[in-house]
DNA sequence: TCCTTATAGATAATCTTTTTCCAGAGAGAA
DNA sequence: TTCTCTCTGGAAAAAGATTATCTATAAGGA
């Protein structure tokens, strides 16, 4: 995970290089992003949001969001086979990487291995794709929901 | 790709061994399913059965997609991301293997490369997790959509 | 301070998928 | 074949996440 503070202040960089205007509320939910570690989902920051700006609409949140993602600078996790609910999002590192997913909890946390250059290129070769990004999920069960067994 | 009439035998197997009934719509669709090459959506599906059966109800559709996913006899591809559609379908092969998407005409296609043994190894033992399955997408532009350039 | 315009908030709309309800059909028994 | 029991299809409404719309306001520069 990078330094929350590191990355707060390079998306507050990038924000003002495209000159979007920094809100409290826009300040407040990339602060939440860059520090964010458990891949929270747009109603867990709206949530959070709500303790600074009791009068936060969550659209503000589905705008903010897809203006990062636009950027690349939030990684969208789609889990709507899983729970039924919506994207989860990774705002501390936008740079595609596995993710471990826990079928049973939902808990999302990052995975370290990466794809070779090889697997690409081979992806790329058999496939005529030009290849911009890729996804790596898997789907299991968490150490903390295989202790407590079927519940 | 499977044999797609083989296919769609076992898969009929599978649910007569279920004791699921073989209702013509039904089967009709399972068909499709096995037959199919280019992960139709659900709509898509849908429109195909029309053909066979002008009453049906889109729901249907849904339904047996559904009893298939829980028999772990479909693959479903998620790309809401992508184009802002649902979820696109693999009924011929529901093993997890890597699909390249296309972001510019959402053509899905089969990628031949698999995952070894040796990192999913290396990600269950660094995260603790038992994996049961993964998913492993790559989004670029497809060789149709390169050709044409930026339309 | 003033002006311009992007943005927040409230609300409605959209879109996919699920749920409900019930008539009708599938399949086994006799 | 006929009977019976249930499962399933169809129609419609509902749900749930995300997006669009509209307007007042506030951000940032002059
Ligand atoms: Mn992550
Ligand atoms: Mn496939
Ligand atoms: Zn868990
Ligand atoms: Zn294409």
């Amino acid at each position: 995970m990078r330094d929350p503070e590191q990355r707060f202040q390079e998306l507050m960089a990038k924000l003002r290089a495209r000159a979007y205007r920094l809100t409290p509320q826009r300040v407040a939910l990339i602060r939440l992003l860059a520090y964010s570690e458990g891949h929270p989902d747009a109603a867990e920051l709206y949530r959070r949001l709500l303790d600074q700006f009791p009068t936060t609409s969550l659209a503000t949140v589905y705008k903010t969001l897809n203006l990062l993602k636009e950027m690349g600078e939030v990684l969208e996790i789609e889990i709507n086979g899983i729970g039924g609910e919506g994207s989860r999002f990774d705002g501390n590192d936008p740079a595609p990487h596995p993710h471990l997913i826990c079928v049973r909890c939902h808990r999302i946390m990052d995975g370290q291995v990466s794809l070779t250059e090889e697997i690409l290129q081979t992806v790329q070769g058999q496939s005529g794709y030009r290849v911009i990004s890729h996804r790596l999920d898997f789907y299991g069960i968490c150490p903390e929901c295989q202790v407590q067994g079927v519940n």
